[in-house]
DNA sequence: CTCAGTGCAAAGGATTTGCATGCCG
DNA sequence: CGGCATGCAAATCCTTTGCACTGAG
């Protein structure tokens, strides 16, 4: 997605709930972006946006209730954020065990639609309304092994 | 798994780490067993264990380093604990985001199988080494839809 | 006896919140 | 002007840790 495109639909989701698209919340935005992966709160303040530690933290919030952003928590001691699907594209996660660090992955359409079949069907008997799919691969990254 | 060779698998576990099956230790796998699900550390105590919190936490810590239990953290403000799938058997949750539960499920030979197989070629071309994968689905349970 | 395991109380640390101030609209 | 966003500092709360004690082998 472009960078304007991606402005106006963040400013849409931000607007849709009663929010507004401010310099911090750009800033946040554009931390992510350029980040290319999942972020934990230290490394989004170290790109120097001048956001205060708390306020980073209230705009994450904002910004994940407005459905711009995903917090994802793993066994590391800072959560991370990345920006939602419905603002770039459904993929997955590889975890190092090691190192802490998150990057996504995406299967094959194939194996992702198979997927997604077999989940619903499961979902359907349990009676479960499913809202998304988490997939996580943990493990050992590149420069880790 | 009978309860005895239970118990005798998780023995030779916590050998294998240098630890003893204590009383405390088999009281919250005792716990977690019953539970027949992820139970946050709340749930853990109210079954009248009888352990401190301190040392459900200490012993909970021992028992994840020998391969006996695992600790999933959801969104929710608990962390949970389940017996690790060496002495059950593999399954995903169902992660209820109203109110927080965790169930498990298991998705058909079938289907875990090709997904297996496409999540090792994506992992391979990563460079990424795959101890496990992790497989949630997030919405709305039963008794909250 | 020895030493791991325990309970209690206090510390840690990521995240949240209260409050006064500043800034956008 | 009015009200939301901000920064600072203090509070929260799950989890970990220090310490003295107890019990199993």
């Amino acid at each position: 997605m472009a960078g304007d495109e991606l402005d106006d639909e963040i400013n849409a989701l931000l607007r849709a709930a009663d929010q507004r698209y401010t310099k911090g919340r750009r800033a946040l935005v554009a931390a992510l972006r350029e980040g290319g992966q999942p972020m934990t709160l230290p490394q989004i303040l170290e790109t120097g946006d001048g956001l205060a530690q708390s306020s980073a933290y209230r705009n994450l919030v904002v910004l994940e209730e407005a459905g711009v952003v995903t917090r994802i928590v793993t066994n590391d001691e800072f959560a991370r954020y990345e920006l939602a699907e419905a603002l770039t594209e459904h993929h997955h996660h590889l975890i190092c065990t090691s190192c802490g660090d998150v990057t996504d992955f995406s299967l094959g359409n194939r194996a992702e639609t198979s997927l997604d079949r077999a989940l619903h069907r499961v979902a359907d008997e349990a009676g479960f309304t499913v809202e998304a799919h988490r997939l996580d691969l943990v493990g050992t990254c590149t420069n880790c092994s």
